[in-house]
DNA sequence: TAACTAACCTAATCAGTCA
DNA sequence: TGACTGATTAGGTTAGTTA
């Protein structure tokens, strides 16, 4: 749109370290989710985790990497892909994230924060994200719908506008004093494993939002037993809020998708078994994410919590359990079989019954208990020197 | 160095909540 | 029912990685 030319073209350059550390996925990362794309260009909040789970990576990342590659696939053949959503009807047919409550007093932190930084990079959100116990990601999507509908509230006038002319902010010049750049104070902040020490993408109901529901329900099965390809064997420990029995039962939709999960509500309780796979419970993007320094040299990397070492043959063999189940690599084109069970959902490839085989021991520990406390020892606060 | 792509942005719109 | 506001989308740009 005419706006964006307006914002980033002329202006705006971020400053430097003011963005989140570009992510790099590796090849298995991306085929996994280029896979999945090809079933569902549009995943539903609770699939979105899912597989932000299985790939160590926040869900935020699953969203946007959605969102760049629908773009992507838009460009690329400008007709409508058969995959995309048509306009106006067909809905994604996965929920979407619950709302995020935000209390007054959190709403009182963040306007004070608009008011000093309209465009707050990434360590000032999450230091926000610390003070108001917020995942970071909502804390963006705040911003966003902040400046998109109170344009002119902010202390630091132009300075604060974004869209500045050629050379604006990151012409020198000043962008905008402290605003752009990540304060130094804010790194001691950033934490580890804060209020929403969950990962990002877990919004304080998340954990316990089967919200993805209808697809993701077995038929027949009340308590929407685990099927389906074994990619997605997700046994996720279900969380007290889960169980709660005001759950909304399964809606009608009953189409088992590949990558059928264990809705949390109704996994069995915890259990890993032979295939599953263990959500690196450990503090994923966050703890790696060091607070870009002023000086955005951004090196140092700090250890990123590998889920899956390059060495394991894993990913790809997941993948191509997946493709292969969904018939993706062979055919492109699903079975009669699968036609059958496809009912309506173009990318829901069904095999309820993948089961049987369960996942090859693709559970690795992500780190190795010393890096792992390595990385906590490089975490700020934290009490011993870092290695 | 160019191509690719993650991250970020705006604008529009959908959808939940509440007075 | 309308206002407010969080969530999601398309589409554009910036900037870090990689071949």
């Amino acid at each position: 749109m005419a706006s964006s030319s307006s914002s980033s073209t002329s202006g705006g350059p971020i400053a430097r370290g003011s963005r989140r550390r570009r992510l790099v996925l590796k090849l298995s990362q991306k085929d996994t989710l280029q896979a999945l794309f090809q079933q569902n260009p549009y995943p539903g909040i609770a699939t979105r985790e899912r597989l932000a789970r299985e790939l160590g990576i926040a869900e935020s990342r699953v969203q946007v990497w959605f969102q760049n590659q629908r773009r992507r696939r838009l460009k690329q053949s400008r007709s409508p892909s058969a995959n995309m959503r048509q306009d106006g009807e067909g809905a994604p047919g996965e929920a979407r994230r619950k709302r995020t409550a935000i209390s007054p007093s959190q709403t009182r932190i963040l306007v004070q924060a608009f008011t000093r930084d309209r465009f707050p990079g990434i360590a000032a959100r999450e230091e926000l994200a610390r003070q108001t116990g917020i995942p970071e990601p909502r804390i963006q999507i705040w911003f966003q719908n902040r400046r998109a509908r109170h344009p002119q509230q902010s202390a630091r006038g132009p300075g604060n506008v974004r869209a500045r002319g050629p050379g604006g902010a990151s012409a020198t010049t000043a962008p905008a004093p402290e605003d752009r750049r990540a304060p130094p104070a804010v790194h001691s902040t950033s934490p580890p494993l804060g209020p929403s020490q969950t990962q990002e993408s877990m919004p304080p109901l998340a954990a316990a939002a089967p919200l993805g529901a209808p697809t993701f329900w077995v038929p027949g099965t009340a308590s929407g037993v685990c099927v389906g390809q074994p990619l997605m064997f997700f046994v996720i420990q279900p969380s007290p809020m889960a169980l709660q029995p005001s759950e909304k039962p399964p809606p009608p939709p009953q189409v088992a998708v590949p990558w059928a999960a264990c809705s949390p509500a109704d996994t069995a309780p915890w259990q890993p078994g032979p295939g599953a796979i263990l959500p690196p419970l450990q503090p994923e993007t966050h703890i790696r994410r060091r607070p870009e320094s002023p000086v955005g040299e951004g090196t140092a990397p700090l250890l990123e919590p590998q889920p899956h070492p390059p060495s394991l043959p894993r990913s790809t063999s997941l993948l191509d359990e997946l493709l292969a189940a969904t018939g993706i690599l062979e055919t492109q084109a699903p079975s009669a079989g699968d036609a059958a069970d496809a009912r309506d959902t173009p990318w829901s490839s069904p095999r309820a019954a993948a089961d049987e085989e369960g996942v090859e021991a693709i559970l690795e520990a992500p780190l190795r208990e010393e890096d792992y406390q390595a990385l906590l020892d490089m975490l700020p606060g934290s009490p011993g020197p870092r290695a």
